[in-house]
RNA sequence: GCCGAGGUGGCGGAAUGGCAGACGCAGAGGACUCAAAAUCCUCCGUGGGCAACCACGUGCGGGUUCAAGUCCCGCCCUCGGCACCA
């Protein structure tokens, strides 16, 4: 051990050693308990590793290191979301190919990742773009194809002008592509792949409850599914037998004050229905409302619009026809692009009839009695009032009443929809797995049988999106030729790629036995190692790819391939590190810091201690730089004290009661935060710690203090505490040392500060034994000179004992 | 607009309803040094006071309580998410 600390020496050397004797190689071992760690696989980036992405790995490994030392067999793996439109356009921006661009980035996050020591059994490294793992997402989409999950279907797609392919409805953000916040998305006919996904909408919504998730990440889940109860009705179309509005109503207790219908400006009925006389103005009307973007449409949602069909539709509860209308603000994807509108109880209902002139009856009286708000409707639940025979009901009663009766006269039913819509996964896009189908003249949609699989994406040099809507891939006629697998004729290949979404639902499983070459994963591995015993990922993930990967997981225990039905039990979130500058890091922006400047400067074990106290793990913060000296000064503060150690010959002596107090003390802490995620606070003990052993003689320390400060610090700086542990006279690495216990009996009080107040201000503070009855604190509490001096001679009126805490005197 | 998270010294942040500001950064003063860096020691919420000490203080206004950063009601601000969902 040098006498000064050098962490360019050192570093290097302990990771070599790490290596050669490969200490984070891991093995099923089910003499043990498993403990599987895994952050979500990031997309390498060209830009690399900034300290803001350390944020997430660093507390990561923390925790890994720690469970390894706590006697668990850890799985910690990495590897690179590789697949998608990210990798494909920067590889375009810089002129490349993302078969040359990808490996190269992957192999820089590696060696930064490595440089900044963190622990991954890289002999699990997986990438999503090898054939190897693509084999498997294919392997995985013939699956749900086969049990009816994957279907075919024309449609207008979400269309970004800037990726050049379609979206999924969660892809659009705010009416822009969620790549390109400022790029509107348009629509665009195409025929595509989707996945059911809402065959498993309530599951996917009841299992929420039983996962142990961030709250508001539940929440975002929640609302993304959307489900709503209610029930489905239909009003014949007057003068067109056999044609009715089918609509879905989450209030059918209002249906006797239903005075018109509003259905989409894409709805198939419009064209059937419009009456001559209105023909011209609806035309001009659902033209104009195509040709807006949705965003347009969305915004300028103050103000409904609508024109009216001249046709009439027979409401068969109050007998009355009704005018059915056209507005935009009806929307074709949810529910069936059609509502009954009832103006008094619905607001946006309300503002069109107050508009248009048409009728609002009142059929919903608040519950205590008195008429509903004359100025706007009145939506909350009440009793019905002007309803035939729900007159009287409160409103959950006449729900089931409406809902009841349609049912027996056939016209309706009690029934749930979703927000959520099927996930739309066809891509055209060359960088991504292909879609492993043919089309055959005779025998239609063939999958390609598992023994030819992978379907190999085709080396292509300009692979630039074409921007008709049809993927790159068509472009290739040796791969878009082939020959049906049923029939032997000839037959063409599906030519767009997969949502790279589709990767990343599943490759939480390849981890368990990533070079498996025969299956997707081999079941005792991954009965030994799933589910995720601790997930960490950024909140940018809260819906679409958790959600995917939820479903995925629960396909496969449907087809009896896993027997867990949740991948992530246990998911927390990092908090974002901004720049300096309150700005994202990028690098257009100039502002990002990597983790090798920082090494360069002040070592990983600084830096990584000044990730982990810099704020808590899961809120966000500005990146200072400035902090990094305090923890640098810490590790030179820790080394200097086992240096002194050492030197002194490292002496048992006995330390004193207070030393191995605050040592199990310390041991006891430290423990918790970890367990609990609170790096930034387990550190604070260990600074606290340090200031304290700081004064001591080696002697009055003794070996059990100084060695216990050197292996809680292990997982948080792995290679400094690695020197010291060797110099402190040990073979082994102080990564394969059992995390320390403490003993209960030596952390116990003896005694405890007793805060004494009168009239709610602190006034004294006693030291008494622990546990010191009420009246033996009340007399030393009343013999205090300055609680004597603000009782002011006043006789206590109530005297307050919370045991070992706080005695409150009221005068 | 609706939903969610948050607001504590110059800064990052501590605090099962029970001593507000742990720990650290920055700053000030001192020791060591020819000097500087490093290191070590002391101080460091605001106001008053030589001091002991006193008053005030966790976005704002109320409330509950012996006791509120923490619980309740009403606001303000910041940041995220959703946005005509029938």
């Amino acid at each position: 051990m040098d006498e000064r600390y050098d962490p360019k020496k050192i570093e290097p050397a302990w990771q070599a050693e790490w290596d050669r004797i490969n200490l984070y190689l891991t093995r099923e071992d089910p003499g043990r308990p498993k403990f599987y760690i895994l952050e979500m696989f990031p997309y390498p980036s060209g830009a690399g590793l900034s300290v803001g992405h350390l944020h997430n790995y660093v507390p990561c490994d923390v925790v890994g290191r720690y469970k390894r030392m706590a006697g668990f067999n850890v799985l910690h793996a990495m590897g690179w979301d590789a697949f998608g439109l990210p990798a494909e356009n920067e590889a375009i921006l810089k002129g490349s190919h993302p078969d040359e661009t990808v490996p190269r980035y992957a192999a820089n996050f590696k060696r930064q990742l490595t440089i900044s020591g963190c622990a991954y059994d890289w002999s699990r490294e997986i990438n999503s773009s090898s054939p190897e793992y693509y084999k498997w997402t294919q392997w995985f989409f013939l699956m749900l194809y086969k049990r009816g999950l994957a279907y075919r279907a024309t449609g207008a797609q979400w269309w970004c002008d800037k990726c050049r392919t379609i979206l999924a409805n969660e892809q659009v953000v705010n009416g822009c592509c969620w790549r390109h916040p400022d790029t509107p998305v348009g629509k665009k006919d195409l025929e595509q792949w989707y996945l059911k996904i809402t065959d498993y909408a309530d599951r996917l919504l009841a299992d929420l409850d039983g996962i142990d998730w961030p709250e508001p990440i539940k929440l975002m889940q929640r609302n993304w599914i959307g489900r709503s109860e209610g029930a489905e009705l239909g009003f014949p179309v007057r003068g067109h037998e056999r044609k009715e509005v089918r609509f879905f109503t989450t209030r059918p207790d209002t249906v006797f004050g239903v005075s018109f219908m509003v259905i989409a400006p894409e709805h198939p009925l419009v064209a059937e229905i419009t009456a001559p006389a209105a023909r011209a103005s609806v035309e001009a009307y659902v033209a104009d409302a195509r040709r807006q973007s949705e965003i347009e449409r969305m915004s300028a949602a103050k103000e409904k619009t609508g024109v009216f069909t001249g046709a009439h539709a027979h409401n068969v509860f109050t007998g009355v026809d009704i005018p059915i209308w056209i507005a935009d603000y009806v929307l074709m994807g949810y529910g069936t692009g059609a509502i009954m509108a009832a103006p008094g109880e619905d607001q946006r209902d309300f503002e069109f009839a107050t508009k248009y002139g048409l009728e609002i009856p009142r059929v919903t009286a608040p519950p205590g009695g008195g008429a509903p708000p004359p100025d706007r409707a009145y939506a909350e639940h009440g009793v019905a009032i002007n309803s035939g025979f729900l007159n009287g009901m409160p409103t959950a009663e006449a729900i089931a009443a409406v809902s009841k009766y349609a049912e027996q006269k056939k016209i309706g039913r009690a029934t749930t929809i979703y927000r959520m819509r099927d996930w739309l996964i066809s891509r055209q896009r060359y960088w991504g797995c292909p879609i492993p189908i043919v089309y055959c003249k005779t025998d239609g949609i063939v999958p390609v049988p598992e023994d030819q699989l992978p379907v190999m994406l085709p080396p292509m040099k300009d692979y630039l999106p074409s921007g008709t809507g049809r993927s790159p891939l068509a472009g290739v006629p040796e791969f878009v030729n082939t020959t049906c697998p049923k029939c032997g004729g000839p037959a063409e290949r599906e030519t767009d790629t997969l949502d790279g979404f589709a990767c990343s639902s599943w490759y939480f499983l390849r981890f368990a036995s990533p070079h498996e070459a025969e299956r997707p994963f081999d079941r005792r591995a991954v009965d030994y190692w799933l589910p995720v015993d601790l997930y960490v990922g950024g909140a940018e993930h809260a819906v679409m790819h958790l959600l995917y990967a939820r479903m995925w997981t629960k396909v496969m225990c449907d087809a009896e391939l896993i027997s867990f039905d949740e991948p992530f039990p246990v998911l927390r979130n990092q908090g974002v590190v901004w720049a300096a500058d309150g700005q994202r890091m990028s690098k257009s922006k100039g502002n990002v810091v990597t983790p090798d400047a920082m090494i360069e400067k002040y070592g990983a074990d600084a830096l990584r201690l000044w990730e982990l106290y810099m704020s808590p793990f899961d809120e966000a913060t500005n990146w200072t730089e400035s902090g990094i000296a305090g923890t640098l000064r810490f590790i030179t503060r820790v080394w200097a004290m086992i240096r002194r150690y050492v030197e002194a010959g490292c002496p048992d002596g006995k330390p004193g009661p207070e030393t191995l107090k605050r040592a199990h003390k310390t041991i006891e802490v430290v423990t918790d935060h970890i367990e609990r995620l609170r790096f930034n606070t387990a550190l604070a003990k260990l600074m606290d710690h340090l200031n304290y052993l700081a004064k001591l003689t080696p002697a009055e320390m003794g070996r059990f203090t100084a060695e216990s400060m050197v292996v809680l610090l292990a997982p948080m700086a792995p290679y400094v505490t690695e020197e010291m542990w060797r110099a402190l006279g040990h073979k082994n690495s102080v990564h394969l040392e059992p995390w320390p216990k403490f003993d209960p009996n030596l952390t116990r009080d003896e005694t405890v500060t007793v805060v004494v107040q009168v009239n709610g201000k602190v006034r004294d503070r006693l030291q008494v034994r622990v546990g010191a009855p009420e009246a033996e604190v009340r007399e030393l509490a009343l013999k205090s000179e300055a609680v004597i001096r603000h009782l002011a001679g006043k006789p206590p009126q109530k005297i307050i004992y919370i045991a070992n805490k706080m005695l409150s005197i009221v005068v």
